[in-house]
DNA sequence: CTCACACATTGATTAAAATCAAGTATAGCA
DNA sequence: TGCTATACTTGATTTTAATCAATGTGTGAG
């Protein structure tokens, strides 16, 4: 495991938090001026990754977390049996790591979905920092709960929707995260392959791509592989909300 | 709503961490001896809520996370729609809110599902606390991280798990739950109607009743309403492990 | 005590998505 | 450039659990 060994490389690299483009969406946006240099002091930057390659594994020891510089991360747990659960996919500005935190190893394994660079930062020194700055330790709090809200929104789908509904919901998902990067929101390219997709929402390939598909033929989406535009962002709000009028039987 | 009134009256109860039984489970687990009164200074010890009630509400301004003291919590979200979610069980020495660190607002709902009291934590001071106490801060992260990992696992059980392994990893959860608090980890009492144990598991109530008279069928529980023994825990972890060889079709 | 209501069980039928089974497209590589 | 492996799509069949429907049980209020 190539990866296993320059994941304890340490980089000469200093960070630059300020003239990072992510600045806003990254722990800096919690971080006064004049406080940056103190996160650029325990940040380790610059970490490339090929696509394949993994950022860390189930079950090493747990050091590090990590921030998406650029490309894009799939985190999953492994089972004793082998099966894996896609538990989150992870864009530029977003941490991976948090939910390793209770551990002395690393709760998953993230695996990069493409060419992915990352910044480092070192969990001792992350808690050592927040101790200090109390604007990054609720940073801290807010993204964990954030984690836990979303894994919980995750549960609902997997426990209440229908395909399309989960799948709508994905894509809906993507399309704010990409907006907030200020990219298209209705045009992009997915970084997951339907298998990933499938596995992260609970469902077979088979029905992920026959929902594509399906939604093709409505005229909501157009999809070619991983290209995808949303024609109709409505449309699909309404399949994400139809379900929960049913619940309520109205 | 009663319970909405009686959240904003201050308790002058100062609380007494140090003899408190479930010290050892809560919060000062990670307090020094001679820290612990700095963590009573912030504690409102002492709220009971009767079976039904309301400790917070989905929506409402959020102000504290809460121990469970005595009794039983489930949390669940509510969407537009009036579908419920239930997102969670917490037990004496478990804390309540920590999903809703990440906004101004409480993001779900914790409902009493027996006579319960919880010991109250003021977010604002907790997190001030825990910036000076840094054994504290490490092991909120660990808390925030561990119900992650729940989720996660919640998740995994809702996309790959037939009815029969979601109840018996329930089950099994409580019994873990019991045998913490040194009580019968094989003689119980579940706080929970059938109906919420559905809910939480992605099941009809039907499917769960059937499933508890087919474990019954096969001398691996005894359920009598409410009241459960586990007869055999090997068969139920051996029902739990058994989706996982089947995923790696060994 | 018994009535009413919520909770729980059981059976019959249905539906949504999994699985099984090909077949097609695509991308990376020699 | 063509080849091979992987990813994706489509169709037929099966399966699990949902839904529908009814009945049983326990509990708390009056």
């Amino acid at each position: 495991m190539a990866q296993a060994i320059r994941l304890h490389q340490v980089s000469p690299l200093k960070a630059s938090c300020q003239q990072c483009s992510l600045s806003n969406l990254c722990l800096p946006l919690a971080v006064e001026e004049n406080d940056l240099e103190r996160l650029e002091d325990i940040v380790q930057q610059g970490r490339i990754f090929n696509r394949g390659e993994h950022i860390f594994d189930q079950s090493t020891p747990f050091r590090s977390c990590f921030a998406v510089k650029s490309g894009s991360i799939k985190t999953s747990i492994i089972t004793e049996g082998g099966d894996e659960q896609v538990t989150g996919f992870f864009m530029p500005g977003e941490l991976v790591g948090l939910d390793s935190m209770s551990s002395e190893h690393y709760a998953c394994t993230a695996k990069a979905l493409e060419r992915t660079s990352v910044c480092e930062f070192p969990v001792d020194k992350l808690e050592e920092l927040t101790g200090k700055l109390p604007e990054l330790q609720h940073h801290m709090y807010h993204l964990m709960s954030q984690e836990i809200q979303n894994s919980h929104q995750l549960a609902m789908l997997l426990s209440k929707n229908t395909a399309e509904e989960r799948i709508a919901a994905l894509l809906l998902s993507l399309s704010s995260r990409f907006r907030r990067r200020r990219m298209s929101p209705t045009n992009f390219s997915l970084p997951m392959a339907r298998n990933d997709i499938a596995n992260f929402l609970g469902l077979a390939v088979e029905t992920v791509s026959r929902v594509f598909t399906r939604f093709q033929n409505q005229g909501i989406i157009r999809a070619k592989g991983r290209e995808v535009e949303l024609l109709d962002v409505e449309a699909l709000q309404m399949v994400t909300r139809d379900f929960a009028r049913q619940g309520c039987q109205q």
